[in-house]
DNA sequence: TATGCTCCTGTGGTCTGATCACCTGTTGAC
DNA sequence: GTCAACAGGTGATCAGACCACAGGAGCATA
């Protein structure tokens, strides 16, 4: 009964999978570009052939993998990167958000250890004066903006790397990092001195990689990275026993 | 001009949003468990108030975040685990399967190394057990699940390492990683001598989880990985220069 | 009894057309 | 020149119809 040299059936892909297929084939070829704008919907689903219904679903899809993001009223454009939903399956399943911080924060310490070494390896100039660029504005970032500038440095970072893949999962990383810390600390400030300590660690991280040394490199974002991680477990432990009850949802 | 104490205005989500929070909700709450059926689309349109084209974007966007899996004519299941269509966009914009692999195999080792390491630290009783198996299985595979049962044991040793976060992460780089490989050597056949080797390899590092000695495990998955690295881009330029062209589709 | 066929039912897949909601540029009053 | 009102384009949502697929029930045949 076994290994009689049956090959497997090829299924017909469904009409929004075509659609896909097509747009990727234009995305592939350079004929679109991020930031473009794709044709409305009417108008692709009467040149496609196809059901306003199938594009629409298609749509969706691009907009999960973040290939698009969809303006109501004005159009679809073309993004890059990774969406804000890659990991959302983990904030369903995981037991509580503490859990899931704490394996944020170590997966985290794999990436970007390595990826601080790659970029020690790798960076060209301009992408070390983009590093220097990207660290002085998290110096002056105001309290709004401070988490996402601070990424901003690391996201520099991944890109003188030259690794897509590593790049993309800290991308990924970044947006459920920032949902499940806002769910934590809710509006509490980091403290003067933490933030001064933290800028003082991408300097050493900054340094090390425009001397191409990646094993400082690597141990500056070590270091860099368990600060974080004891900060803030605390800074939750003190938030949840002072103030609001601890929620799951 | 900065920091007037504006709050952020909260947007009301879009309908298929809402269906999504709904379902969530029974997920998170244990209500709904992976591979339980979701009722009918036309029944939850109706039971939910909504129009079934929004059931179905909901639906669509839970297959491609990997939390559903839609079987026509037959309904919708909850799944886990990270689905095929999160790291695509990686495919779309990168210039090479080439380059694509050489990144994947760098953010495994990144990944990976760390996993075995967690793994040696924390696998208990049962999940030893559940490697040995994964590693005796491997052993017998024949050649059309080669791929897919070497990484069942990768995947084992990520669920004993006690992270959510990077097993995620391992789960996405599997499909890429089969995807791209697929691509790349056609349907040849992996040597026999250098199956020999990776199980060899395997061995290595479950000994070193039994020990539960974290370096010895992050180092022989290294070598693992790189023998990997070393024996596959050989394997491809010598496909490339024999048999057919490469594509860029 | 076992096998295979046919039909029916439930379900997802797709299309169509209408209507609502939002954004943007234009027009016109002041 | 400023600003409010308007109109057109575009996405968001709904309703209803019909097609395609999977699985079970019953029947015919061997």
């Amino acid at each position: 009964m076994t290994s009689i040299g049956l090959a497997r059936i090829r299924k017909p892909p469904s009409v929004p999978e075509a659609v896909i297929a097509q747009i990727q084939t234009l995305v592939s070829s350079g004929a679109l570009r991020t930031g473009d704008r794709l044709p409305p919907e009417r108008e692709l689903a009467e040149r496609l052939g196809v059901g306003r219904s199938s594009i629409r679903e298609a749509i969706q899809a691009l907009q999960m993998m973040g290939m698009a993001e969809v303006r109501h009223g004005t159009g679809v454009f073309l993004t890059g990167g990774p969406g804000r939903w890659l990991l959302e399956p983990l904030k369903w399943t995981s037991d509580s958000r503490m859990r899931l911080f704490k394996d944020l924060i170590e997966a985290r310490l794999s990436v970007e250890v390595t990826l601080a070494q790659l970029a020690a390896q790798r960076a060209t100039e301009a992408e070390v004066a983009a590093l220097r660029a990207a660290a002085d504005r998290r110096a002056v970032a105001t309290s709004g903006q401070y988490l996402e500038s601070g990424f901003a440095f690391h996201q520099s970072i991944a890109e003188a790397a030259h690794n897509q893949v590593l790049a993309f999962m800290l991308g990924a990383a970044k947006h459920l990092y920032l949902d499940v810390l806002a769910g934590l600390e809710q509006a509490r400030e980091p403290l003067e001195a933490f933030r001064r300590s933290q800028h003082a660690g991408h300097r050493r991280i900054l340094r090390a990689i425009e001397r191409h040394d990646p094993r400082t490199a690597g141990r500056a974002m070590r270091e860099h990275l368990a600060e974080i991680q004891a900060y803030y477990p605390a800074l939750v432990a003190g938030h949840e026993a002072g103030g609001g009850a601890a929620r799951t949802s």
